[in-house]
DNA sequence: GATGAATGAGCTTTCATTCAT
DNA sequence: GATGAATGAAAGCTCATTCAT
């Protein structure tokens, strides 16, 4: 990547992190990366190629972000863990997070993230020796979500006082 | 509103839902709605109209159907009703929650709807004498839309069995 | 078709015509019909829809062209027939030609009209007992493409001498 | 000529024949050539710059073509000779011809090549005490690009018969 | 000589909106 | 109320061309 690759890559993010894809325009994206417009698709081919290398780049963080889980064994490290992350989101991964956000109604993004985040929280419930582990796995995550989408728009500070009540709420 | 104009109202409802604001073309309303194109703007004067109009008889569904937690004066029985309020949408809501949700990062939607819940909530839990009841109460409602997310995307048959366990996690 | 439907298709078959069909922007056409360059698109699709309802009004005019020789019965006076179509090609056919001809080598036009003359000329030939009927008709169309060419791009206005000298040739 | 410019100029030669020279972008000669598309500016200063090296190039090998016929001084085999040019255009000259042909309505390419030939042929006509020699001469050369036109079209491969139908119709 | 990043003008196309009928 | 032709601005994108390396 070129300096004003990156530059047209962090101006997009931003942006589209911001006002949402569509309500995104090529041009703003270039003026807000001091980039010709043409260079854009020099670089990224389509606005829609563009979209799909910040989704892949994205997903890159997130699996570095979930690596740490792989290595707990004890059921509720792991749960204490995969809780905490929405908590733990730095700055720069929140527009990430953004931009999946707002298109997972209208694209099919596999989210293989997710996928494996919701596995390892399954075998952590099984572990436990939940009756219905199925159904509590499917609740934790859905809490988890909820607790991402609430971090994502509030940018809360005392986001931990939240976090202790999850983590009181799983018994963890 | 006539015939048509309804027809439109429903159209664009259901595909700003589905693809979102800014991604839906008048166009493809009228075409969906079986209508001219200029007839939306005789009906609604702009795209920005047909959305408003959608926003205000959306707010005027939700608030029909928090209207009898007013009547509710027991703490549990208040949180156990809101609780319950994502899992009991029905499926002509559904659209349009699509639409505040996917809507609430980009405009600012005044939620009159949701300071009243979140009212209510908090109300709630300091009768029940939660010493932090403020967090508690954002939790609460954190989850709530965590709840509310899921059911919008993922239409699920058996959710009831998620609602159950939320009741056990607040004790309800 | 509107009036300025019809300026549309009238510019780009001049346009078209004269300098060819990449090298004619929608934004010229617009402005030599005296009309919004997005009206194009509303009538048309596409640049390239407007190119084929231009081939098409072609097809259909030349077919018109050629009707007459189907009830004509004796070879000679088919031929003879066939023969003089590129000098009596009017004013408003030429540029239909011009543009079909340009193209010819970059698309695929399955040229109806063409394969109807060609049998046409093949059983003339045959019912005249030529012993090589085939390579005959080809040598005929190759003469006849020739005569279109030039009478396409010379504009000439004794063409008649030329006609004539054509029928010497094939004894008609 | 360097090897990478010889490549950019044959990657053009094809391309501006098969598509024509709008239609085909220097992106695309340079990827056809394998080479960067700074390059051609360099080598060719211009996108029209490499048009008329290609040009030029094709005129040179054209002028060779017809040189022989310049020690010829019977009429008939004078005629012979230039009928039968178009059937023995060799592989590597056809995509000249095809440029020069795809080009002629838009630019005014002064064709040194083709005065002379008419020239030739005029004289030869001349010769042969034709009662109208120039209408003959205009005739043949009508019927010349026919055939050009046929075989840079058709690619055929029994042309030869074709040829000898010709030169019977000119009693050859 | 050769590359490839970068530009800016101009292209095709879409879109919300207007207006005569 | 309803249509659909028409507009103009702006969108996404392509292209020939330049230039530092």
């Amino acid at each position: 990547m070129t300096e004003k690759q990156q530059e047209i890559f962090k101006s997009a993010l931003k942006l589209f992190a911001k006002q949402g894809y569509q309500a995104t325009s090529t041009r703003t994206i270039s003026q807000e990366a001091g980039v010709s417009e043409g260079l854009i698709f020099r670089h990224f081919k389509n606005k829609e190629g563009l979209l799909k290398s910040i989704l892949q780049e994205g997903q890159k963080k997130l699996k570095k972000m979930i690596q740490p889980i792989d290595n707990l064994t004890h059921p509720k490290v792991i749960l204490k863990h995969v809780i905490s992350l929405p908590f733990n989101i730095t700055k720069d991964q929140k527009d990430f997070w953004r931009v999946f956000y707002s298109l997972r109604r209208q694209m099919n993004l596999d989210f293989i993230f997710f996928d494996q985040l919701i596995k390892k929280v399954k075998s952590a419930f099984k572990a436990m020796d939940f009756s219905d582990y199925i159904s509590e796995s499917e609740a934790f995550m859905m809490i988890w979500d909820g607790a991402m989408v609430y971090v994502l728009l509030n940018n809360p500070k005392n986001s931990y006082i939240i976090y202790e009540n999850l983590l009181q709420k799983f018994d963890l």
